[in-house]
RNA sequence: GCGCCACUAGCUCAACUGGCAGAGCAUCUGACUCUUAAUCAGACGGUUCGGGGUUCAAGUCCCUGGUGGCGUACCA
């Protein structure tokens, strides 16, 4: 960023309206400038805290010199000491500062110059206080940057707000919050291995796409100067996956960013991390083996015998996931077996059962909406649900049994759905047709239906193996294995309405 | 999108039925050579989210705009 886009830059501010604590803040820096570098290009540790923790025994005993460095949180003053807490990268160290090791210039300078939220270098010896904490007796110390702004209040909590839209500000306040980060990197990453161990290639299509497909959704819309050219940013990466399989490689995934152009709420978020992975000559059973796997991986590092708890709930996966037809999860919970029925008896029931019934909704439309007013609630134990009616899924293969039904299962955990997954559609003629169907929905209303891309049936008019396709929310994964009740919680930067006039350019 | 609630010092929050805008932390000055939300004494700090209205008087009531939270709708 140029020094021009920072007008409210605290160094750019004028000084009548800047706050009284970064005025106070600039004129020790002035100060400092004076006899030392306020800014340093860098320093040469020898040990995190952590490490510290980890060696004190050696450490101690050979009476060795480190070097550490980090944020000064809050200065304890006790006349001629101090004792002030130093955080780093992953933990925290008490540092022990005293006036006849320093000599008068050097703590004088400490005490008065180095303020809560400073970063600092520390030279000295290890030994434990009065009250048995590690602490590091400072020999000598060096400025690494002076920090210009107040942190927070120290002993409440952050609001919500402030620690979405300063993260940093949560992240340096707030230890949980930085191990809830590192956990989601941590899953992402078992994620990454479980599917590289079993052969999958990992692959990057494009995020902007001249026509958005394989979900259902409203994009978010894009032009491409050069080509004059309408692009939209992804909703799902399944149709290039795909032409990879036609191409073949047989088993592909990739973690994709998506974007999608709707409300957002405590599971939603418009941009979002999905997992995508499709396998060659697998149907969905192999895809349900293939999810069941990853879980247990994931619940052995991250649960306890085979459990999770989540807000109120345990979450047991000893005995894998629960099978369960869509439509028998309806007729469980109304009472009433849609299957038997035809398309007017439907609308009545559905009605009966006071699910709104919009225009344009067609049969399996109100299947869905009844089932997600009734089953999906209950679902908290891992649950697939399999078997849903064609209308819902226009790029899954139908059922080799059922006529109506295509081969496909949602996971449910904790009432939410984490994935997707399909014998896929390789019939290219089957799928132009659902994909006319889709069509037809559009003129009738449906802003979400999907659109007829040309160029990808004639990938499939190619050839695509019989494949098992799988889409995986990954923030909501994390959001279970951190306990989080909110995707904000796992998402750094989750998308906030700008602050005053921060918006666009323009 | 709709409904309800909130917005007060840098941060977290008080302020009764409309009657002088307050505390803790942070900051500054001073004391203190083992502190742990350090302690003690003092000081500084306010466009009560913006705009309009009612009133002798508005943080408080009304209208309007903004941001946020929760719920709800839409939604892989």
């Amino acid at each position: 960023m140029s020094t021009n886009e920072q007008n409210d830059d605290a160094t750019q501010q004028d000084a009548a309206t800047r706050h009284r604590l970064i005025e106070e803040r600039l004129r020790k820096l002035e100060e400092i400038r004076a006899t030392r570098n306020p800014y340093p290009h860098s320093y040469t540790r020898t040990h995190t805290s952590v490490e510290l923790h980890e060696q004190e025994a050696d450490l101690v005993a050979a009476k060795a010199t480190v070097r550490i460095a980090g944020r000064v949180m809050t200065k304890r003053k006790a006349g001629k000491t101090m004792f002030l807490p130093l955080y780093d990268g992953p933990g925290k160290i008490q540092i022990y500062a005293k006036k006849d090791i320093l000599g008068d210039e050097d703590f004088e300078f400490f005490k008065k110059m180095i303020d809560t939220g400073d970063i600092i270098g520390v030279e000295g010896t290890l030994f434990r206080t009065r009250t048995d904490e590690l602490t590091v007796e400072v020999h000598g110390y060096e400025l690494l940057t002076k920090s210009l702004r107040p942190l927070p209040e120290k002993f409440h909590e952050m609001s919500l707000e402030l620690k979405c839209r300063k993260r940093y500000l949560d992240l340096i306040m707030n230890l949980e919050t930085r191990e809830r980060f590192r956990k989601r990197s941590q899953v992402l990453d078992m994620i990454r291995r479980f599917l590289v161990d079993e052969d999958f290639l990992e692959v990057e299509t494009p995020v902007l796409q001249p026509l958005y497909g394989g979900a259902t959704a409203r994009p978010f819309k894009t032009h491409h100067n050069a080509l004059d050219q309408t692009l939209y940013l992804r909703i799902a990466d399944e149709l290039y996956l795909k032409r990879l399989i036609v191409g073949g490689f047989e088993k592909v995934f990739e973690f994709c960013k998506d974007f999608r152009n709707e409300g957002m709420d405590r599971t939603h978020n418009p941009e979002f991390t999905m997992m995508e992975c499709y396998a060659a000559y697998w149907d969905y059973n192999g895809m349900m083996d293939l999810v069941e796997r990853m879980m247990m991986k994931l619940v052995d590092r991250f649960g306890d015998e085979g459990r999770i708890t989540y807000g109120e709930y345990e979450l047991d996966f000893s005995n894998g996931f629960r099978r369960l037809r869509f439509l028998d999860g309806i007729k469980e919970e109304t009472g009433v077996d849609f299957a038997s029925l035809d398309d007017d008896q439907v609308v009545a029931e559905a009605k009966k059962l006071g699910v709104t019934i919009l225009k344009g909704m067609g049969r399996d439309k109100i299947l869905d909406e009844v089932f997600g007013t009734f089953v999906e609630p209950k679902l908290i134990q891992p649950t697939f649900v399999l078997d849903h009616p064609v209308e819902l899924s226009p790029l899954a293969k139908w059922h080799r049994e059922d006529e109506g039904l295509v081969e496909r299962f949602e996971g449910f955990i904790a009432g939410f759905e984490i994935c997707n997954s399909f014998s896929e559609l390789n019939d290219p003629q089957v799928q132009r047709e659902r994909f006319m169907a889709q069509m037809d929905l559009k003129a009738k209303g449906d802003e979400e239906a999907q659109v007829l891309d040309e160029d990808f049936l004639e990938a499939l008019e190619t050839g695509m193996p019989p494949t098992g396709g799988l889409g995986m929310g990954l923030d909501r994964l994390v959001m279970l294995f951190t306990d989080c009740n909110s995707i904000r919680d796992v998402l750094l930067f989750p998308a906030m309405r700008p602050e005053e006039s921060q918006g666009g350019l323009d």
